[in-house]
RNA sequence: GGGCAGUUGGCGGAGUGGUCAAUCGCACUUGACUGUAAAUCAAGCGCCCUUGCGGCUACGUAGGUUCGAAUCCUACACUGCCCA
């Protein structure tokens, strides 16, 4: 039997949206879906159960940080991700590829994977900032410096996958390279084809047909390449695909329409580490299934917290004593048991409940948006959801 | 009544003749965070002008010494501890 089976309920019409289902050998999961981020083998600061209990249908874990610690040998050991961590349910986990990035390029450039309009513009400290990097990228893979001992170990494509084969998640990726959105077409080029040779071998590395292995589109800001990529990476017959790598925030949606027109329609998509609440509205419409993100849990443990209005900051003072729930009328369990004026108390005091209590929040939020949007894909209401959602939603 | 110590920006607390509008912490405000090196990071925080190695008022109160005082002297006020 296959890793995966997914099949299409129900299209969009006039986009390419879609609600399907996703049977892993771990359960189920009705797409399009929110994937809780679980670096560590734990969505920080929950249990398994609260991330189950709050509507989440799977989790994604990081090859990079659990090869470091505990060690991918301790994981299988322990019987594999998702009985390692008392999970249960479907997992996945990344490639360790965006760590070429976030502990690379992005490390002392202050850039993120996705680029806004004030920040077009490269950094002028090239030399200095080569300093603090943990990475160097080469051909047949990357050699890193553990961010915490300082030790030095490579990946290749081949290692990535013997590692994730033992960490043993449901879905697992290819090892890609994400490259910094400020780089220029022609290197864009350079990358994407190294990318595409590494997605190669790591097809061709993977062994435990229990597990399916996703390939990873990229090609930054570039048209072009974003469709050469994901013709290549089609073509290579995963079962599933990733869109990974940087955007800048202007045309991410097209760029998304064009690689999920390029990609066969009945196979999932995942689009890797993207969560702000108009990107999902855009993904979903344009076709993605699966999205991971860690700004809803990082995000909650800054005290930043998701409401239909926008984003709500509860270290602020006016909170003091303000004894209504952080949302009005969301099922989550913070709000349907505590207040602002607590929650905030508890952030000014650093106690650990303030964490748990705004990752409830804000990933039930998240999921759940996400699951209203399948069913509005279902009943024929995605676009008025959509519309009316954004229109009270304002960033802040 | 006598002795000693102290009084600094919202709070705590540095500074003890010049570059001090005043270290630092807290509080406060704002910004950032997108396949998690993040329970993190950055900026601001006397008043005024968008401006500047800008102007003004400031270190209990009032005087004084000095080219120059938060820093030295005098008096006063208040606070704490000790002796009567």
């Amino acid at each position: 039997m296959a890793a995966l089976e997914f099949t299409i309920e129900k299209r969009l019409k006039g986009a390419l949206g879609r609600a399907g289902i996703l049977k892993t050998p771990h359960g189920v999961v009705q797409t399009p879906a929110f994937v809780p981020v679980g670096t560590l083998a734990t969505v920080k600061s929950l249990t398994p159960e609260e991330v189950r209990a709050l509507g989440a249908q799977i989790i994604l874990a990081n090859t990079y940080h659990l090869f470091l610690q505990p060690g991918e040998e301790t994981v299988a050991k322990g019987g594999g991700l998702t009985k390692f961590m008392n999970y249960g349910g479907p997992t996945m986990t990344d490639s360790g590829g965006f760590q070429v990035f976030s502990l690379g390029f992005a490390r002392g450039h202050g850039v993120t994977k996705v680029l806004k309009k004030t920040e077009k513009r490269l950094p002028r400290d090239e030399q200095e900032s080569e300093h603090s990097k943990l990475v160097s990228v080469d051909e047949e893979g990357v050699t890193f410096t553990s961010h915490i001992d300082g030790t030095t170990h490579r990946f290749t494509p081949e290692r990535s996958i013997a590692i994730q084969e033992k960490i043993g998640a449901d879905i697992i990726f290819a090892f890609d390279e994400c490259t910094s959105p400020l780089i220029s077409y022609e290197e864009m080029k350079a990358s994407i084809e190294r990318t595409h040779r590494w997605a190669k071998r790591s097809r061709d590395a993977h062994t435990r047909k229990d597990q399916a292995l996703f390939g990873i589109v990229q090609g930054g800001r570039y048209p072009d390449l974003r469709k050469q990529s994901a013709q290549y990476i089609a073509d290579l017959g995963f079962e599933g695909f990733g869109i990974g790598g940087s955007f800048d925030k202007d045309d991410m949606t097209s760029i998304v329409a064009l690689v999920n027109e390029t990609l066969p329609e009945n196979k999932p998509r995942h689009m890797l580490g993207i969560g702000e609440i108009e990107d999902l509205f855009e993904g979903v419409e344009r076709g993605v299934d699966l999205f991971d993100c860690a700004l809803p849990t990082r995000h909650a443990r800054n005290g930043m917290l998701f409401t239909a209005q926008g984003r709500y900051d509860m270290c602020r003072a006016d909170n003091k004593e303000k004894f209504e729930p952080i949302e009005a009328g969301c099922g989550c369990y913070t709000c349907t048991n505590y207040t602002k004026a607590y929650v905030h108390h508890l952030f000014k005091a650093n106690e650990l409940l303030a964490y748990r209590l705004a990752t409830i929040h804000n990933l039930y939020f998240i999921v759940h948006l996400v699951d209203r949007m399948r069913a509005s894909i279902m009943d024929d209401t995605f676009f008025e959801f959509k519309k009316e959602f954004l229109s009270c939603y304002k960033k802040a």
